[in-house]
DNA sequence: TCAAAATGATGAGATATTTTCATCAATGAG
DNA sequence: CTCATTGATGAAAATATCTCATCATTTTGA
């Protein structure tokens, strides 16, 4: 089936952006390395091709239309797209960069303290991460691979089990010294329960777990993501759930508490993806046999 | 300050794009009405820039190498953009086109319903119309306004309020006739509670409001929104949450039915939003005009 | 089995596009 | 009042893009 795109002249587009951006024609003649007569013939070739105005004209200088300003937030967007692609492809090619998007809570606790021996291993990859609990829609990002939080039922991309997530309550130690005891769940009505939005249930389904009414409690605090929540429950603020394994070193260090043992399964796990049929790079496969190699040495 | 963007000749790259997608330098040729010849050209030119291969060459064919399909998932997004923003821009200049998303049960249950009568009213705009409940970054959109469910504390956008959200149980006739009668709110445990993914507290927080304990209730049914939870309570399935006056049609219709009147705050309103400091087009104006006054009027 | 067709590569030359140059008009600064 | 600055414009120069012709190799159909 034969595809028509209808593009301008991409060239003249590109050079829009820069007198848009800059609002000056000799600026961006500058910028591009180009006179300003050039900038000037490339703007009226592209409004001609548009059929409409993208600069007023006032005096000596010019301001973008309505118009103008409506396309120029396109253009500059898939402009930053190409060059972001292109420095992608053309970085040191003795680095191999692989981007990450990772489940906030996981990153902190689970993959920072072991980033080091990572970079050790693979002198050579460098990672980019950001932290996100979202979902990424890899046909429309630069993002290689990513570490979600969730039922492991995503659908067309490379789904591998990495670890299952049992939350049990914890808190700062000195949470109990100020008088509130907390021997028994019921004993959580008088302290303020840490929530993660989004998974307010979590609280909710432990409560019922423990046989605790759920009503006639007090405000909570409810933060964005659960590795928040745990910060805050290290900083007195009261009681979070979280992952057994992933506040161990917490607990050992005495930073945190567990007052109660009784272990909620979500029945949600970590995942590593990455896109389907995608042949992977050497930094992507270093990192996914690396995640999955530590994962078994730290659950054994 | 000089911005100096490396990009690669955008020709080139556009040629890329086509050659890319269809595999096939002599498809790219005819889509884009230059010879196989100039396809190639083009290619090797990129390549040549980029200091690396975009393609495979395999006998007659060629094939994208891991290199080329990272480029051309960004290459494809980047042009879509400008595509897409240059037939907004030349569209019919006759007719106004507002691109709005708007939060789904608003706009199934009090948009579409008064749709005609905006047409009507400016045959000259064009809604281009999506349903999202999430939240636009008019940044990297080109969405003109949308009509959001929340709290309304956005920041650097402008945000007019609408309407504020009170919920109550609606259910089809249908659900009491089947034996088991609504007559408490207590009852409410013999019945399925529909629930919106992320909203799951509406029906915590009324139960409460109602004096009914949470716990004990079966398992309940949840959707991605609230427009869904309703459509499902009109079938049947159970009991929702709607607001009161979105669903006055189908209630008056005697297709839903509100076992009981105790209404829920969730003090979260409809607003309508769009950039701020951004001129308004005259369809964005109309519609934003137009909403106001019908809002006044069914608010009468 | 063999000739024709198909795909991609390449260099030279033709064509189209982009850029510079020169000039102009209008405004602002010193 | 003069000079500098910005943007517009047309002609000419420079550059980029494309076609043409040819080649190599593989695939297809008679």
């Amino acid at each position: 089936m034969l595809v028509i795109r209808r593009l301008p002249p991409l060239n003249s587009v590109r050079i829009f952006e820069a007198a848009a951006r800059n609002e000056s024609f000799v600026a961006a003649a500058e910028e591009l390395s180009v006179t300003a007569s050039a900038v000037s013939h490339q703007v009226k070739t592209l409004e001609q091709f548009l059929g409409l105005e993208l600069f007023r004209r006032n005096k000596r200088k010019v301001e973008l239309t309505p118009m103008g300003e409506q396309y120029l937030v396109s253009i500059k967007y898939a402009l930053d797209e190409i060059e972001v692609a292109t420095k992608r492809l053309t970085a040191n090619p003795e680095t191999d960069i692989v981007t990450i998007s990772v489940a906030p809570n996981f990153l902190t606790r689970w993959l920072m303290p072991r980033m080091q021996r990572f970079q050790e291993r693979f002198p050579d990859v460098e990672l980019q991460i950001s932290a996100s609990a979202g979902l990424i829609d890899f046909n429309k990002s630069n993002t290689d691979m990513a570490i979600y939080f969730g039922h492991g039922d995503w659908h067309d991309i490379e789904v591998h089990f990495l670890r299952k997530v049992l939350l049990v309550p914890v808190c700062s130690p000195g949470l109990i010294k100020s008088g509130k005891q907390l021997a028994k769940p019921e004993d959580l009505r008088k302290h303020t329960l840490i929530q993660v939005s989004k998974r307010l249930y979590e609280w909710q389904e432990w409560l019922q777990l423990a046989g605790v009414e759920h009503s006639g409690f007090g405000r909570g605090l409810q933060l964005s993501s659960s590795q928040l929540a745990t910060a805050a429950a290290q900083e007195g603020l009261g009681v979070a759930l979280a992952d057994s394994t992933l506040t161990s070193r917490e607990i050992k260090d005495g930073k945190l508490i567990m007052p109660f043992d009784i272990m909620l399964n979500t029945h949600k796990s970590f995942y590593l993806v990455h896109k389907k049929n995608r042949s992977l790079t050497y930094g992507m496969r270093a990192f996914k046999d690396w995640v999955i190699e530590e994962m078994h040495k730290s659950s054994v």
